[in-house]
DNA sequence: CTAGTAATGTGATTTTTGTCACATTTTAAA
DNA sequence: TTTAAAATGTGACAAAAATCACATTACTAG
């Protein structure tokens, strides 16, 4: 498919000429699952639309610790990159594809004229914002007030939601990144929820019963 | 000082127009220390501009359990007053008078027709946005990466800065609650920064060194 | 001035989470 | 098919933080 049809399908808001506007400036890229599409300590010069495939976005501390913020889903834009590009600044985030992606990289000077030149943009930007900063506020939540087994249930189940089935395929190693805890822990805390009949767990892959 | 003189001097980013249109519909009010400006669960109608004072923004959960996210401080506004207003749904933040304010309320109606009206709102809401978006990642490092030691250390930092001195007076059973842990480890921790000659500890005060 | 409340100090104990040190199992590659 | 690597299981222990149970010390209102 083309871009342009692309588009039109995946982001149903964008007027006509925005789009004939990304079409003329983006850049379309593909990149297989395991890539980076944004490493820590990076300059980001553009923004990111995500047509295929899904994206995790981190926090990365200085020690190398990671920490999961959201997923990207075809249809969305990475709020986190809209920012480090107009800020100029190094980005402490990381995005890395879990399915196969095709994206489309806006250059930052495109962004800012379009802001003014299209209404359906500068929506389609607050809304991108609207919608990252409640999902921060809900990562905010976990980690200030749940402990970690409930933040592990509230994982799974965001996992099973974007992925839109009942299996996680996640080592647990991955899941104990993500949380920013140990292996072992999270192996504990599955079996424990094993036994209360909430999952069954398959190698590298967790089942979510009903 | 009337509103026109106010906002001219503490938003000099907003437009002349910009001004006389917020002068046309907002309503100021004035609150006193320890007043709530947002409750929680509360539908918020109108978004807040900070005139004056000093307001501390809170996530809530269902136990009354709070966390602190950020400060407000003249010339700011809001982003999750935006969100939730933007939204129609009630919020799950608080927000209370830390130092008697003056703030202008903005109803939501008119944050849209300003948006592709007046440029000058368009770039104060994402600038907004991202300026918050940025304060709750930093959150988010903290809780998810720095122990609760490094973490009093920060809050008090913070609190420091936005209040221009050096003392910070707040009792430990504030502190605590803003951290959402108890205050009997809070004063432990006190103890242990005076004990490291990193603050002097009064009744409802302390006070940084250096 | 004094009674009562708020703020702080502190030991003892428990709970939660993290760490270490391996064993066992599964899978993929040579 | 062997073998190396990856994934998972598990006990023992350490560390961080939360909780409980009070004592002590300041303030403040009457």
């Amino acid at each position: 498919m083309d871009i342009k049809s692309s588009l039109e399908l995946i982001f149903p808001i964008f007027s006509e000429e925005l789009i004939t506007a990304i079409e003329s400036v983006a850049l379309l890229k593909h990149y297989k699952q395991g890539s980076d599409l944004i490493k820590s300590k990076q300059y980001i010069r553009s923004t990111i639309l995500v047509l295929k495939g899904k994206v995790k976005v981190y926090r990365e501390d200085e020690d190398g610790n990671e920490f999961l913020l959201y997923y990207l889903l075809p249809g969305q834009a990475c709020a986190i990159s809209m920012i480090c590009a107009t800020k100029q600044e190094t980005s402490e985030i990381l995005a890395t594809v879990t399915e196969d992606a095709e994206v489309l990289l806006i250059p930052l000077q495109a962004m800012s004229t379009w802001a003014t030149e299209h209404k359906s943009w500068y929506t389609f930007v607050i809304e991108t914002y609207q919608q990252r900063f409640d999902e921060v506020l809900q990562v905010i939540d976990q980690i200030a007030f749940r402990s970690l087994d409930e933040r592990l249930e509230f994982y799974l189940k965001r996992n099973a939601k974007t992925s839109g089935t009942n299996i996680i395929n996640a080592s647990h190693q991955e899941i104990a990144a993500d949380l920013n805890t140990s292996r072992e822990v999270i192996s504990r805390l599955l079996k424990k929820m094993e036994q209360r009949g909430f999952v069954k767990l398959h190698r590298n892959a967790i089942e979510m019963v009903i």
